[in-house]
RNA sequence: GACCCGUUCGUCUAAGGGUUAGGACACCGCCCUUUCACGGCGGUAAUACGGGUUCGAAUCCCGUACGGGUCGCCA
């Protein structure tokens, strides 16, 4: 029997990173066991779902490299995979549990009648677990009147208005789309019991249930839209790359017995499966995330760092078609953990003017021999003939040596006068890529800065 | 409140009866670098608590505490 898993969101907000870890684990679960990965959309609550929501959760699934075998946009056998669009199949499961008794009307909703008995699910992740529906339901807690209050165990499934409820049509799809994992969130554990009572009742087999644990923000509690990191978009705008997205949400609930942390999307297929899935709950840790996408950035390939660095170049007022470009990402990538902060370090080599830091004025200055160093380093590098890093360095050495001074004690005024700042990408590449002009009149204008002498 | 799940450094985790309890992020220190970084090396830091079982428990059992989840005509 071949693998078949699915992601089914509810497409009433943005994709939330607890939706993509859980997309991210049913399609790594299909891709390793050679299965197939289903995205099915959960929009039978038509006063929330939306359009807009929908393309968000598709771009997204996208941006992550998670495609999938069946669904929206690319159809499939097991169609539609809009909830909205398959209501005969729900009344028909509806007239097969009619018919066998399970279910009655109760104001206008149709209801059904759970058994008086203990279900146990036998989840992968978190054992057996057991529980009578029929006693659980019978009492309810009131958020308001904090106390406990009659109730009808009995599952709705279906709404006054015709409209089918989640559950019902939850198995009824796992069914018909055949599915044969059921990977997702651990809050869907308590209602795994009324899936089980709803799949006895149809006379079918019920999938395999994994319930992965949940993450929580760094205060320990749900994550919630506002929380950093929570929404997969802002990855994308934050100048996150999505193979560490995907590295980093695998790892949070998973992992190896060895001590591997970075993962192409392709090492996590290979490797990713459900026995290492662990059951306890894990806090979402932002710098630990942004880590992980300064690994990836080091070992990105020269033409993928262009095409992912791009974007943010071109907001930076970087022209991505500028010759010096692939050659200054080199000296930004290593520096940065996101993608947002390579302008930080290269913009100024592609600025008509240097925008001087404050701070790092006053550092040099300190030097009272500034002045001289400045016009050493002038004449030192408008004297060079060989305009390499091997020669431009040999020009600094000599200018130095002119006016008795180590090379070094040339290197902060030089960065400072030529990129306004004591810290930055590597100087002497930095050098090689202005070109002899440019270094020379920032040399220039940083020496008739007002006060600098003094 | 009832039920369910969970609990190893601050965080993510390894160790499925015998380890000086390992790794990673973060933090601190040192080294390297004729600039800035990268990098390398080292350090601080954990088995929630109490009872069992056992020659021996982070590991198995029970209880307590704490955390999370569920209790909809949302999904």
């Amino acid at each position: 029997m071949t693998v078949r898993t699915r992601f089914a969101p509810s497409p009433t907000g943005f994709l939330h990173i607890g939706g993509a870890r859980t997309a991210l684990y049913n399609w790594l679960y299909a891709r390793h066991h050679g299965g197939t990965f289903i995205l099915r959309v959960e929009d039978t609550d038509a006063d929330r779902s939306t359009a807009e929501s929908m393309q968000i959760i598709l771009d997204g699934l996208k941006w992550l490299g998670l495609e999938w075998d069946e669904g929206p946009e690319v159809g499939g056998d097991y169609g539609p995979y809009f909830q909205s669009e398959r209501n005969e199949v729900y009344d028909r499961y509806l007239a097969k549990l009619e018919a066998s008794g399970h279910l009655y009307e109760d104001e206008g909703a149709i209801r059904f009648r759970v058994p008086d008995k203990i279900i146990t699910v036998s989840d992968v992740v978190c054992g057996q677990v057991s529980t009578n529906l029929k006693e659980q339901g019978s009492r309810r807690y009131d958020a308001e009147a904090k106390q406990e209050v009659e109730a009808n165990p009995d599952i709705v499934i279906r709404r006054p208005n015709g409209g089918y409820i989640f559950h019902f049509v939850n198995v009824v799809d796992d069914i018909e789309m055949a599915i044969t994992h059921v990977i997702r969130g651990e809050d869907h554990l308590s209602n795994t019991p009324k899936h089980l009572a709803l799949f006895e009742a149809l006379g079918a087999t019920p999938p395999v249930f994994a319930h992965i644990p949940l993450n929580l923000n760094p205060s320990g509690t749900k994550m919630s839209k506002r929380d950093q990191g929570a929404l997969i978009h802002e990855y994308q705008e934050g100048g996150f790359l999505p193979a560490a997205v995907d590295n980093y949400m695998a790892l949070l609930g998973w992992s190896t017995k060895d001590d591997q942390e970075i993962f192409s999307l392709e090492e996590l297929r290979l490797r990713f499966d459900l026995p290492g899935v662990n059951s306890s709950n894990s806090k979402f840790d932002y710098d630990k995330c942004r880590w992980v996408n300064g690994e990836h950035l080091k070992h990105l390939p020269a033409a993928d760092l262009f095409k992912h660095a791009s974007p943010f170049l071109s907001r930076a007022g970087i022209d991505p078609g500028d010759a010096r470009v692939p050659a200054a990402l080199e000296l930004a990538r290593d520096r940065v953990q996101l993608l947002s902060e390579i302008p930080g370090v290269i913009a100024t080599i592609f600025a008509d003017s240097v925008a001087y830091d404050e701070a790092s004025i006053t550092k040099v200055q300190e030097k009272e021999e500034l002045p001289v160093i400045i016009s050493a380093l002038t004449a030192g590098i408008s004297a060079a003939t060989d305009w390499s890093i091997d020669g431009i360095k040999a020009a600094i050495h000599e200018a130095a040596g002119q006016i008795g001074l180590k090379m070094g004690a040339l290197m902060l005024p030089c960065r400072v006068a030529v990129m306004g700042s004591t810290s930055g990408a590597d100087l002497v590449p930095v050098l090689v890529l202005l070109g002899k002009e440019e270094v020379i009149k920032r040399l220039k204008t940083f020496s008739e800065m007002p006060g600098l002498a003094g």
